[in-house]
RNA sequence: GCGAUUGUAGCUCAGUUGGUUAGAGCGCCGGUUUGUGGUACCGGAGGUCGUGGGUUCGAACCCCAUCAAUCGCCCCA
């Protein structure tokens, strides 16, 4: 395009620009992340948001919606496929592995940042969207599992949003529980093949455990008598899932059993669980994890045990703000030049009060005479007017009652000459 | 990828059956008033009616396409 366009451009479609309340919801989950983060001692880790394309489609499975349709690929000057990651877990795990994060293990590892899918957007559901993830890589134990879970609980206690938000817990066995079902669930749902939606008849081979969870109601009528899992679990799997039950209840976390709960992505064994509420529409699930002992192998790594979980930023500010948790910080000090000839003794002021750790604003442009008013209208606890007298710059302190704020205004202005 | 609904001022919206120069509230700018915790009045700026075609003497309104948002399906956080 040699023209120049006159029109202003848009953002691209399922991106946005988030401002005011909503980023305010945004930076406090990820704040509180950071201190929950911090009490179950996690460490920060960093990955690039782009990697080679094989470390996803090898990691989450080629025949995965994800990898198949969603993922943004773009081949880099020298000809090399890349993809802007569209998870995290892949990710850490190839990190782990290049940089022998092995010597740390068990390693506790959380991170956050943007992520990308070529989706339909929706509420909730953006092509640039952003997780906070935690990771826990080299232990086989349940406790593992535990203080993930409870970690995840905990951080939905302290955002304020765990009312109407449950725990939905379920087992995928080890390797040989989980192909033994995945068999038995192929062949009972090949006899009712004909009867099945459409999507469920092409999901068969392909991802048959998804069938469990259709809305279909022609699906739904044949899950009841499907395959249970528990009746495929080794005793190894059943141990060690009666053992993260317990963990939970010692450390008085809710949850409800939810038989046909499945995880999308290829890679997942054993506890699979899945935070969800049905106060954000059709995109219930809020955190979502599991355990990966598979994954790191997919990779052409040694068999690494790892649980790990993640949930979107976006859907917890929506939770947040619908809490109204998130109070708009009221400003503490406001100044009023309402004499241009005052405007460097309160220029003198502001910096002083901030420098105090006390945050204020300056209303000093348009029209004098309406410069109280507008500075009355931001709503500050503390208002201080400029102006002159006979001459002299001086400044009037307002407020209802003398708070603490006031006097620590007070003492400011007294320390403070023209 | 499929279906449905919606796009008018910075924001929230009205706009009759297709008919003069597209309106209101809030916000913004200016003036007067008030004078110490969100005064009142007056005036002003701001719109290619999402975008592009079509029908018509005439389109914000009807038709087609396209883009975007929202709600489902799919999938997922």
């Amino acid at each position: 395009m040699s023209t120049t366009s006159t029109k202003t451009p848009q953002a691209i479609r399922g991106t946005q620009d988030i401002f005011g309340p909503d980023a305010e919801a945004f930076a406090h989950v990820v704040e509180t992340f950071e201190r929950v983060r911090k009490l179950y001692r996690f460490r920060r880790a960093e990955m690039p948001v782009f990697e080679k394309t094989e470390v996803f489609s090898r990691s989450i499975g080629e025949t995965t919606d994800v990898v198949s349709k969603e993922m943004y690929s773009f081949e880099d000057r020298g000809g090399e496929s890349l993809t802007l990651r569209p998870e995290f877990t892949a990710s850490i795990a190839r990190a782990y592995l290049t940089n022998g994060w092995k010597q740390f293990a068990p390693v506790k590892i959380a991170t956050h940042g943007p992520l990308f899918r070529y989706e339909r957007p929706q509420k909730g559901r953006y092509r640039q969207f952003h997780q906070i993830d935690a990771e826990l890589i080299g232990s086989p134990e349940p406790i593992a599992d535990v203080e993930l879970l409870v970690m995840a609980d905990q951080l939905l206690k302290e955002l304020g949003i765990s009312d109407g938000v449950t725990l939905q817990l379920n087992t995928l066995g080890d390797a040989e529980s989980r192909d033994a079902w995945r068999g038995a669930l192929i062949e009972y749902f090949r006899a009712h093949k004909a009867e099945l939606s459409e999507d469920s008849q092409d999901r068969l081979e392909r991802n048959p455990l998804r069938i469990l969870d259709s809305k279909d109601p022609r699906d739904k009528v044949f899950v009841g008598d499907a395959p249970k899992i528990d009746d495929f679990l080794s005793a190894e799997a059943q141990d060690f899932f009666a053992a993260v039950t317990a963990g939970l209840d010692a450390a008085g976390v809710a949850y409800e059993r939810a038989p046909s709960l499945v995880r999308g992505l290829d890679y997942y064994r054993h506890t699979a669980f899945e935070f969800v509420t049905t106060r954000l529409g059709a995109q219930g699930t809020v955190l979502g994890g599991g355990r990966y002992d598979g994954l790191m192998e997919s990779l052409g790594g040694p068999a690494t045990p790892a649980v790990g979980w993640a949930a979107g930023i976006e859907r917890l500010s929506m939770l947040v703000a619908d809490a109204g948790v998130m109070a708009e910080a009221p400003l503490t000090v406001v100044l009023a030049v309402e004499d241009d000839a005052a405007l460097a003794y309160a220029q003198k002021v502001i910096t002083a009060l901030r420098f105090q750790g006390l945050d204020a604003e300056m209303v000093a442009t348009g029209s004098a005479r309406k410069r109280f008013d507008k500075a009355v209208k931001m709503g500050a606890k503390v208002l201080v007017s400029f102006g002159t007298k006979d001459g002299v710059p001086v400044a009037n302190l307002r407020a209802a009652e003398p708070t603490a704020e006031y006097l620590a205004v007070e003492q400011v202005l007294q320390s403070v000459h023209p």
